[in-house]
RNA sequence: GCGAGCGUAGCCAAGUGGUUAAGGCAGUGGUUUGUGGUACCACCAUUCGUGGGUUCGAGUCCCAUCGUUCGCCCCA
């Protein structure tokens, strides 16, 4: 065909399931609102380099997934592939570390990946993300974590599964690296392919295979927890004893790892049943050494992401799109009448009425059709008549009453319309 | 990047080598030229993602290509 189709991996979010978009972006504003959390909002493309360094080069989000191109200036540019990196470098560039205190930031955008589509997964997606910046203390691990599932279970959601697990700090995990493959070297031959490649690059990831054989194997294999130093652990525990005390259920999965080299300590997932192979609707973590390696001063940092096409994905199997109910459905034929049509529905409109004008010139039998299903409450009808004697016919279309008014005396009682239109809404 | 399935109208589809490509929804016009949700009638794909091939003949078989879906890798 010759028309021109979005590309692949990317797609158009229509008027018919806007809502949901919407009602997922309200709450989520409520909540990190009410969190003392603030918005910050940053490019979409930033230098490769902040990426390479911030998420690591050895990551498969670097290597192979970025939308990286030069642009007229000969730099190298990175649609970004995540949040958390521009917002730490932004953090940085504008000194948000010298206001003080624990920074609270969230954000949301549309992010780039190069990956094959499928089910819960588009190379244009959308996050919502939150970043708490300047503390170590695990309550913001757990106030994270909280915030997340607030933003969860407000909208309804039910069947999550929260894990948790800690990566330790970067000598823990390096130590725990070593084990881990000193344990899985002489099965090497066993492993599938993809595990056998891993071996060397990220033995982690070995962990969460979803070969069969290779799971049966990693069984055995050591536990991360129980290579954490003492700081660690108990940072860890404090994690569990505060997510407790906040009433929240939590598996622990030591077998949970993240995708990107800037995690240490805690890291979580929630998860659905509900959303097929990519079944991980949330996932942060804590990041303690991610300011420091992009030039700011050392600085803890803990945040997550949301991905709201999973989570819409889940929201569309749960519950019916929000629809506002539309006041007025203007008819109107006859050019002084339709002239009248246009002027009453715009001063409804500033009124603060939701009118609908009918702009197609077709028959009364064609334009009543079509305000019954725009679902409006009631119709206002002009036609030569009305426009002759600056009168309108106001008919609820529920109970199919009509009668006329002067277009004037329409206007003039807004309060007493306000009444009688919501009176008759469902 | 790898594997498998699928591409017929705006949407859902029937069709498995033989004259003119079912049907439904939506849309448009009419029955009712100023009154809706029902009913009835009419119209709505010279064409089956695209290109090539096999054949007397292809939506139907073959190849390629593009798109899409699901999965792997990976991640939100």
């Amino acid at each position: 065909m010759g028309t021109i189709q979005a590309l692949r991996g990317t797609r158009d979010i229509l008027p018919e399931e806007v809502g949901y978009w919407q009602r997922v972006e309200s709450a989520a504003r409520q909540i990190l609102g009410r969190g003392a959390y603030r918005e910050i909002r940053t490019p979409i493309f930033e230098p490769t380099e902040l990426f390479e360094r911030g998420i690591g080069e050895a990551t498969d989000v670097v290597g192979k997934e970025m939308y990286t191109f030069k642009d007229k200036g000969d730099r190298s540019i990175t649609l970004r592939p995540e949040g958390t990196a521009g917002a730490v470098r932004s953090y940085i560039e504008h000194s948000i570390y010298s206001q003080g205190g624990i920074q609270r930031l969230w954000y949301t955008g549309p992010m780039f990946r190069y990956e094959r589509p499928q089910a819960g997964r588009q190379r244009q997606f959308h996050q919502l993300g939150v970043e708490v910046l300047g503390s170590a203390d695990a309550r913001a691990d757990a106030e994270v974590i909280a915030i997340a599932a607030n933003i969860l279970q407000t909208l309804g959601l039910k069947n999550l599964r929260l894990n948790i697990n800690s990566v330790g700090d970067l000598e823990d995990r390096q130590r725990y690296r070593q084990a881990l493959v000193d344990y899985l070297t002489p099965y090497k031959d066993q492993l599938d392919p993809d595990s056998q490649e891993r071996l060397s690059r990220n033995p982690l990831r070995i962990l969460d295979s979803k070969d069969e054989r290779t799971q049966e194997i990693a069984k055995d294999a050591p536990s991360i927890l129980d290579y954490l130093g003492s700081n660690s652990q108990r940072h860890f525990e404090q994690v569990q004893q505060l997510l407790s005390d906040l009433g929240i259920d939590y598996e622990l999965n030591p077998r949970l790892v993240r995708g990107l080299d800037y995690y240490t300590h805690t890291a979580f997932e929630i998860q659905s049943d509900d959303l097929g192979a990519q079944a991980t609707v949330c996932g942060g973590g804590r990041y303690d050494g991610l300011v420091k390696e992009l030039g700011g001063p050392d600085t803890p940092a803990v945040g997550w992401a949301i991905g709201l096409e999973r989570l819409i994905l889940l929201l569309q199997q749960l519950q019916e799109q929000p629809q506002s109910a539309l006041d007025f459905y203007v008819v109107s034929k006859g050019d002084r009448a339709e002239a009248q049509a246009l002027v009453l529905a715009q001063k409804l409109r500033q009124a603060g009425f939701s009118v609908d004008l009918d702009l197609t010139g077709s028959g009364f039998k064609k334009q009543f059709t079509r305000a019954d299903k725009s679902g409006a409450v009631a119709c206002l009808i002009l036609g030569d008549e009305e426009a002759e004697n600056h009168t309108v016919k106001l008919k609820w279309m529920a109970s199919k009453e009509q009668n006329a008014i002067a277009q004037a005396e329409l206007l003039e009682n807004t309060d007493e319309l306000r009444r009688q239109l919501d009176s008759q809404k469902p």
